[in-house]
DNA sequence: ACTTGTGAACAGATTCACAGCA
DNA sequence: TGCTGTGAATCTGTTCACAAGT
């Protein structure tokens, strides 16, 4: 099927698997939450609770960043925290527009997670000429008209797309042709992008539909089982992610 | 580490790989968009094209659930999005809660792809006094001290959490304990829950990290490269998915 | 003594390529 | 002839278990 291969087979300079570069922020997440208590070194297995992994995966997925940890002690937290937000480049300021103002939008212009992580909402752009002019988070709120020069105007590289999946394909189309190389779509829409533009989508139907995928097989088992065992307590585990595959699912404002 | 294996061992009746159980959503809204233009069958080809995946992976994943197809011709698209839906437990009824209604709580509600996929929203929970009584989407917001009661009033088996951060893992246990099995969390935070429930997390703050760090691989190859390739346009490619791993990331609401 | 870092074994998912059937 | 269904090969990710270092 179309083009060729999934990503790009460039100069890797490392080569750090996906599968770790998507669990390099939970790591950061949890050592963040340490370094704001002033915890000074964590152990791998430490962190890996923390974090919700296990530790030797923990283990192997730094050792694809260097050997940053000290035998018989374990990881400086501070020095971990600027390595890991290096290798992810959240040492440098990423502007980010979000077109869609609706309900969804709205509650991303918002979210306060942005900020915090060299991420900066540059622009909100919506079709609707009510909302133009109007402020959502404080950030004006400008039309699609002005969606190229927005982009041009502010070095934005990373779209959010939170329209109706109706609009989605064609707003992305225009991102990617002003120059935007990433785009997070939250529309239940497949993009087709160009070569050399990521696509990541977040998809609340899809989540729901595999919840419920796993809740029927636990309601047919449990006539099923031997012991007749209800749905009560026992011993906890982390919340081991379900999804082994990169899918992700998404919304859709109003 | 902890307390065992990630999940239910038991009677798996025909195990369906994980990857594929978070491909077949995707599938459906594919097919039933071909039923809703009343097209009879569809070839692996042309299906997973429109789902954004190639046909060998497709046909795969169909083998997985039976051999629904006529070789030759293609599959019956009527009998398909019958038997994916039924697979994934969506001719039944699933009553969900949306506990948090801030921006993106509000958001989820008025998602229409709820109701479309046979969830339905039983009830609306915030800890806010000041919510409570108003409407949002046509749905009440009640009170979480009624959340145990409204949990089993309604047989809820599926809760989605999207409050701040520091009040996630309190809803979760409270509604575990009133019953819920599966959960979808929007917090930016590690849930620890009972062996047998399952928990998906959406984190917007990770998935735009996890671009950013392919955003900067990106700027720095642009140098190394040996052709000056700009970001200009190239051949299409269907927007597959990066994260080889089911991490999937939160957002949170104000 | 303790904890990292990692080769090697394992497990799971994807892709290939073709036999089997309409 | 055309397209499905699937074994076999490959690739990617996880886990084990221990050597190496402090």
């Amino acid at each position: 099927m179309a083009t060729g291969r999934t990503h790009r087979p460039a100069t890797r300079s490392r080569g750090i698997p996906e599968a770790t570069v998507a669990r390099l922020p939970l790591y950061l997440r949890a050592l963040t939450a340490l370094s704001e208590r002033s915890v000074p070194t964590v152990s791998s297995e430490e962190l890996a609770a923390a974090a919700g992994v296990n530790s030797a995966k923990l283990r192997k997925d730094f050792s694809y960043l260097g050997s940053y940890g000290t035998r018989g002690v374990g990881y400086d937290v501070e020095y971990l925290v600027y390595q890991i937000s290096r290798e992810l480049g959240l040492t440098q300021d990423w502007p980010v527009v979000i077109v869609g103002i609706g309900n969804l939008g709205a509650a991303l212009a918002n979210y306060g997670g942005f900020a915090s992580r060299g991420f900066r909402v540059a622009a909100l752009i919506d079709a609707d000429p009510a909302l133009s002019g109007r402020s959502v988070a404080g950030i004006p709120v400008q039309h699609t008209d002005d969606l190229e020069k927005i982009i041009q105007d502010n070095g934005v590289s990373i779209g959010v797309i939170a329209t109706p999946a109706g609009a989605a394909q064609q707003v992305c189309d225009r991102l990617v042709a002003a120059g935007v190389t990433s785009i997070l779509n939250f529309a239940p829409t497949v993009l087709s992008v160009p070569d050399g533009v990521d696509v990541r989508k977040v998809d609340l139907s899809i989540e729901l539909q595999i919840l419920a995928f796993h809740e029927q097989r636990k309601a047919g088992e449990e006539a099923a089982t031997p012991d007749g065992g209800g749905p009560a307590a026992g011993p906890r585990k982390e919340s081991a992610d379900k999804g082994p595959d990169g899918d992700v699912p998404a919304v859709m404002p109003a």
